[in-house]
DNA sequence: CCCCGTCATTGACGTGAGTCAAGGTGGCGC
DNA sequence: GCGCCACCTTGACTCACGTCAATGACGGGG
């Protein structure tokens, strides 16, 4: 199953009816704020299950942000299987247990950081689900927009574009063709993620 | 099992042995910050479990904020429970799934809403837990203080403090002896609390 | 009963990020 | 190759919230 650029795969508060897992693209998580904004969940990769909460509906609506093709387990003979393979059901535990920590790990980032710590964080955070792909760790691609970005962190635009300038005039990354960063200090990029304030 | 006001049930890093049934009392979950600051992920009351991620280690500190009572299951009988019934990891996944889109909701609150929104949000969620735990709903007890309350929503006491204020003075709420909350005007809160900005 | 420690409130002030508004820049189709 | 459109960048200004600091309200212990 395919689902191209800006197709939605699946929208919130829709009856969840089959878990996906991603083999290529990119997908965003989102929420429509009553204002017409929207507040970003995540960006998932390649290898990444979709709608792998147990509920009876979709908590996030999922919009492919390139051509992105999937793998669908319809939930019926999904649970079929968690009833013949029970190590399979605490597999699937330990995913979503997994999925809450990261949660809780962003909640963390949106309440208490600042911009620039925001961006530092997000940026590693690429770097390293990169490297976990086996794809080099380096050159960040950057798939999503700004906007993304900026709703994914609690910022805007205006505000993701001005810090990436200033991270780009400090020295610690540069900014490269087709959306991409290089990280340069990584250290640097560490300590702002990890500090305070 | 019992912990007194101001102790740690587990802490945040440490091997995660048990799994805990709140029975009384009230709990918070928060991490720690390297500045010292804390960011609280959650206040748990009777009916909750702690812990229930499997994962190895703990995500966050668990503290009582008043004296609480528990009820412990140590981790490998628990698993030898689960390889027997079924059906309990089946439950079991599901809260877990409903704790992550709670916590979701929490990050939109966090990233997108303005002070009051937040203080709306987080009176309505304590008024909803109270009458899902069949205690009236309407004078909303408050155990945590000021400073739990910042560190949840990503304020500062101060703000808190001018946020109910404000709300008392615009006639939605009335600040109750003994850190409990009357709401006046629930619908006026809820206009807060789902509207944006 | 009063003192003192802890926590909440209130005020004055500074600042980081949002808002509004112009430009740039690159990609794509014609 | 040109123009259009979407997106990014930059600037000026504003404001909500944080910070620093003083005061006020409880509540428990001596």
């Amino acid at each position: 199953m395919t689902a191209a650029f800006g197709t939605d795969i699946f929208r919130e508060g829709e009856p969840a009816g089959a878990l996906y897992n991603l083999t290529a693209g990119t997908v965003k998580l989102y929420n429509m704020l009553p204002d017409g904004r929207q507040q970003v969940a995540g960006a998932l990769f390649p290898g990444d299950f979709l709608g792998l909460a147990m509920n009876d509906a979709y908590a996030h609506t999922a919009e492919a942000m390139d051509d992105a093709a999937l793998c669908r387990f319809p939930r019926g003979r999904f649970e079929g299987l968690l009833e013949r393979i029970p190590r399979l059901e605490y597999r699937l535990l330990a995913m979503v247990s997994n999925e809450l920590a990261q949660v809780q790990d962003q909640m963390l980032l949106l309440g208490r950081k600042n911009a620039t710590d925001k961006i530092a964080n997000f940026l590693l955070q690429l770097s390293r689900r990169q490297a976990a792909r086996r794809e080099p760790a380096n050159p960040v691609r950057m798939p999503m927009g700004r906007t993304d970005i900026a709703d994914y962190l609690g910022l805007t635009t205006e505000t993701v574009s001005r810090t990436l300038t200033s991270l780009k005039t400090g020295g610690p990354i540069r900014l490269l063709h087709g959306n991409s960063v290089e990280l340069r200090d990584r250290a640097a990029l560490e300590a702002r993620a990890g500090g305070g304030s």
